[in-house]
DNA sequence: TCGATGTATTGATAATGATCGATACATCGA
DNA sequence: TCGATGTATCGATCATTATCAATACATCGA
């Protein structure tokens, strides 16, 4: 059996380097085990909503931590937050977390 | 207004930190832009399956980098390869990316 | 067996990111 | 205005990672 050659390369439809870029942002955002629980928690909080506060006991982290993965949460956009006097409470962006899940339904080709 | 207390805490369904940390692994392994490209080649290509001397020049990367990619999807469970001949043909493992959207998929509190 | 070709590993380097103490900023209650 | 409390930022440190040259390993054709 001869082996000259390898494969036909078709890369129709491949994600462009941009497109690659953007969705690996948000997947980083939330390639975390702390974020992971911080939606989890914000899922499961009475009105989708908590405040940072109440994050630090349960995760076991400093609030300067905590801060710093709620701003990479926010600046992807998978949560927001608002201020009410002292705290801030965040929530959800479920359409955020959409867009991923639908970035991940690749488009097979069709069978020969 | 008094604002004495925060809002009420409620974390049931929360998840642990070992699925957190299964699921941010799952995560970092496609949060990555040339893994995501990777990824769209192989759904893209004839019969889900290439081989990586495919992948270099499209890519633009040197083959130890390509090869290092392969590596982290394959020892995330989301592609596998098959040697043939010469060739490895690596092909993607749609149940894994099943998996991270249904991770992905929160189950949101019933509404009071 | 030998040279050619595809793949994996090693080692080094530069960049990114997670963590926290210290500190600054914002808002409330008194 | 002042002290208390929640939040954000800064600076430093340690760990992880993306990249590639060099090299080793695997398989084919001759």
């Amino acid at each position: 059996m001869v082996m000259m050659d390898c494969c036909t390369p078709v890369f129709a439809g491949v994600l462009d380097v941009d497109e690659a870029t953007h969705t690996a942002g948000l997947l980083s955002a939330l390639a975390d085990p702390v974020r992971l629980r911080i939606v989890s928690m914000l899922a499961a909080a009475q009105g989708g909503t908590a405040c940072g506060c109440e994050l630090e006991a349960p995760l076991g982290l400093a609030q300067p931590t905590v801060s710093h993965h709620l701003r990479i949460l926010r600046e992807a956009g998978l949560v927001v937050g608002e201020r009410r006097g002292r705290w801030v409470h965040y929530s959800l962006v479920l359409e955020r977390l959409d867009e991923i899940r639908d970035a991940l339904r690749l488009r097979l080709p069709e069978p020969v």
